[in-house]
DNA sequence: GGACCAAAGTGGTCTGACCACCTGCAAAAC
DNA sequence: GTTTTGCAGGTGGTCAGACCACTTTGGTCC
């Protein structure tokens, strides 16, 4: 395999990279991008330099600058903007969903499979969150249970707050890890809760849980809290399991996904809220 | 917040898909590769045809078509093996690490946080490891122990088989998803921890926790799994966190990340183990 | 049979052009 | 003076065709 010594680097006239034997040039952007984020010099927010220029930088085409930052943006480090430019990511930590989308598909996971997940990710979560959470976690989470009663009749608006209020539990846990793990399981879910919750069988009772949880977590009782979220989690569990055996329709989900009601992050036009 | 801009597209998705207000191109590839895996003509092994071929058959360049391929390969469902192909992932079911590792470096995770969280979830998949774990499982598990008791002079490579063990509990676990967000952040420290075990603190004793936590596994016995579990990391963690106040040298991990101790899952050429 | 080599197939890169979209600013309208 | 309009430049998105680098395959030669 050995025959091609030839590989003098004599029109090396910029010293930028040198453009050694080794690995694709993605690989490159990927690298030097993640070392000015390292180093500081790329924060949440920031705009990185156009991608003609960028790509002259680095010394390589334009082409493969953009597979380079198609990596980043696909694991949700950048999001590009047509017309705009590139950004890094802004808000908290989060972690894209889609991969574990595919990865269900793929593997064929059972929801049991992912309740047990979230049950175990969620439970410790709620543990964590009554040692450390804030007032302002605290408040959020104590509007998003007003508004779950208030949308007792709406089973769509009320899911948004159950949402929000799960997510709520995992930021006033203090870690972010967590909390972005937590997040990409439950948002993975979503679609399916989406279709079954359509005809709410308990509501109520899920939000008095809810507001159980909450108070023991204001009240910074681990053990307690923890047992509740537990308990919650495996109603629902079974509230799905019954619900997803007295029908079969999957048309509705698909539908909903066709359309846009997620979007992946590959280009994701700034749309966190 | 909330704006539903994104005009309507009732109908939609054929083949030839036209020119008019579609999304990004390579989010079209996206969407037919998944519903192409969805529907089962697409199995974990397989192979893609060619880019120019596909592209073709998709009705857009083949730049575009790369364009979608490479979000699919960064988040670990494709690999693409430069002169051979394009395949669909294979193994067990994995979450790439990089995300999550960028993530750590955008946003300063502390290792603290890294622990508890490992902690969290390998204190569940022990617990769930002792209620379902196969005679096969045990058998790597042991294995694994034993290895650990034969390599307590080598740092670097008992650290190894202290990985697979945890990998061998959370495949024992049964949940493919837990134990893929597992071997996700258990991942992203790794090369944390490669720098830190150098000088190999107490083995013995971190052999000792892993076989006791390998027989309570095999009997069943699901709390005091937990249990060990539990106490093994907090062990770990208080050995990591010791070193690393002792000294503030990070140019050796630089010096390993730069030189492909790991690589990218972006070109991944086929070295799952 | 085994080592070697050449050709075909496939992903990786480059180039340069054009398109679609956003932003900012200046001119026009009020 | 303030608001609206419109245009021009900058930026990411797409396209086309060519060439490079690697792998695989199958044949040739020893």
């Amino acid at each position: 395999m050995g025959r091609d010594d030839n590989g003098s680097i004599e029109l090396g006239r910029f010293l930028v990279v040198r453009p050694e034997k080794n690995g694709l040039m993605a690989e490159q952007v990927v690298i030097q991008v993640r070392d000015m984020i390292r180093q500081g010099s790329l924060k949440p927010g920031d705009r990185l330099p156009p991608e003609r220029e960028l790509a002259k930088r680095l010394g390589i085409s334009r082409a493969s600058l953009r597979h380079g930052l198609r990596f980043l943006a696909a694991i949700g480090v950048l999001t590009s903007r047509h017309g705009s430019g590139t950004y890094i990511a802004e808000g908290p930590p989060a972690l894209d969903s889609e991969p574990l989308r595919m990865l269900a598909e793929l593997h064929r996971f059972t929801p049991d499979e992912m309740f047990e997940a979230r049950k175990l990710l969620e439970v410790g979560l709620a543990g964590l969150a009554a040692q450390h959470a804030q007032p302002d976690h605290l408040a959020v989470m104590a509007e998003e249970v007003t508004e779950m009663y208030a949308t007792l009749d709406d089973p769509q608006e009320y899911l948004v707050h159950d949402i929000r209020f799960h997510r709520a539990v995992a930021a006033a846990s203090g870690n972010q890890i967590l909390a972005a793990l937590m997040n990409m399981v439950s948002t993975a879910m979503y679609e399916r809760r989406r279709a079954t919750v359509q005809r709410a069988t308990d509501l109520k009772e899920s939000a008095e849980f809810h507001r159980k949880i909450y108070r023991l977590i204001r009240a910074h009782k681990s053990d307690e809290a923890r047992a509740a979220m537990n308990e919650h989690l495996e109603l629902a569990q079974r509230a799905f399991a019954s619900e997803k055996t007295s029908r079969a329709e999957e048309t509705k989900v698909e539908d909903l996904r066709a359309k846009g009601g997620k979007r992946s992050r590959i280009t994701q036009h700034a749309e966190h809220n």
